[in-house]
DNA sequence: ATCGCCGGATTGTCCGACAATCATACTATA
DNA sequence: TATAGTATGATTGTCGGACAATCCGGCGAT
């Protein structure tokens, strides 16, 4: 019998560096917002050449543990934006060629239940977000892309108002994914916007009167109407998406 | 009147040349396996010197989108795993410091659905992987650890049932960050391991005969009693779930 | 207090270098 | 012939140093 031998790891080291800086930004030994000392400190104290080190801090501000203030030069520690997570996250579905079917399914499981907690926790000011989101997609003529946009402002207020983050990074990628089928559809379906708006109204109604089974039922049938939407609309719910996969330069604010 | 001037965004070439790599992973002009040209024609190519390249690589591959094969010299062009994203979406979670009540209700609120979805799809090769998982479960004796992974890979294998990736990218996070709770709780708790063990049984039973409603409502119970066995245990519902935040050297195979 | 200016500090980018390691071809040996 | 050893070249990981552009902070003038 040969006992097999597990493989060492071998690390490089901008690789243990990198990890050695994110461990004290994890464990709060860095905390968000502080300054990280300058590069050539840092190399000295990690006992590395600039240059590895730097390979180490791209490595952090692609985590998101590390990110530069507009204009300015100095890298502070922060902690990934919900927002670049779902990014992320939104990328590899892409690459995987995950179907629209799966992300709408994926709304479709999520977003009802979401609206019943929701409905029983949310405060006036979750409200008026909602309002205000509902408000921007009626006042959007012309413009599909801001319409869709305020479609999901108006989701991410609703998962906002569970007051649950993990539920809101967890419905992110879904709906950063469906906007583009979204768009094609509410460009395509004439009467799409009135359900949509409709939906919302019902929705808005049943959180202001914290009435959670109507919320999930409205929530329900408002994704239903998506998918009744996007086969109107001759989208072929079996394609991959393709979400905003803009690798565009992000300016950091 | 003073029009807002727009900020102009300058990104430094390394983020530059990253975007220019990942743009041509994501259009696919770079196949998943292809072997990246060397640092030194690569740096020629893009007209940057060959430090500022390897910043870009790193960036990308913390991104997931190269990688090395193990024991070899040469980037491959990949797509990021489910785990590693995943990990990722944990990481960020631990920093916003969400609390065990949030991942809970996440996958209250995610998990009996999808059984449903999973009851009416899944095949006879998805049964047997539940099995093998809820059997593993049953023979960890001692080792609590592998036995809460037995319990994890149990849902995984549920989730992998739906058929729907989306679904699987959703629900990760709050897996892999309940981990330890789930651990202290069944070291705490005596009579976890018989239920847990029980919901399998219900779990698979009710796949096998394709039974939505009851996959549903068994799934409903099974997480419920998580939450039962957390109180049990003394464990804060309230306080923030730290999960495997283990920077640890990853072995990529 | 605000504005403009200046010197030092810091980053972004480059160049060149070298040891360690990997890939490969070639050779020797059983 | 197949395996083990050896030599050679290519590639990566890491280093040192360099320099322009830009940011920061203080100083003086208004």
């Amino acid at each position: 019998m040969n006992l097999p031998f597990s493989a060492i790891a071998f690390a490089p080291s901008y690789r243990r560096v990198a990890d050695a800086i994110a461990a004290r930004i994890v464990d709060r030994s860095l905390q968000a917002g502080d300054a990280l000392p300058t590069e050539t400190t840092l190399a000295l104290q990690l006992g590395v050449n600039r240059s590895t080190l730097r390979e180490a801090l791209r490595d952090l501000e692609s985590r998101g543990l590390l990110e530069r203030r507009r204009g300015s030069k100095r890298l502070v520690v922060t902690h990934p934006a919900t927002q670049a997570v779902a990014e992320r996250i939104s990328n590899a579905l892409t690459l995987q060629q995950v179907t629209i079917a799966e992300l709408w399914e994926t709304l479709m499981l999520l977003e009802p239940p979401a609206a019943d907690v929701a409905a029983r926790r949310c405060h006036k000011s979750d409200i008026e977000l909602l309002q205000t989101a509902a408000e921007r997609f009626v006042a959007e003529g012309a413009d599909t892309a801001a319409a869709v946009a305020a479609v999901a402002a108006f989701f991410r207020a609703l998962i906002a108002a569970t007051g649950n983050r993990a539920l809101a990074l967890a419905h992110e990628p879904a709906l950063q994914l469906l906007q583009l089928s979204l768009q094609l559809m509410i460009d395509r379906v004439p009467q799409a916007r009135a359900r949509i708006r409709d939906a919302h109204r019902k929705l808005i109604g049943a959180l202001s009167n914290a009435d959670a089974a109507a919320a999930s039922s409205w929530m329900e049938k408002h994704i239903r109407d998506f998918r009744r939407g996007f086969e109107l609309a001759g989208i072929n719910l079996g394609s991959p998406a393709s979400g905003p996969l803009s690798t565009a330069p992000v300016a950091s604010g």
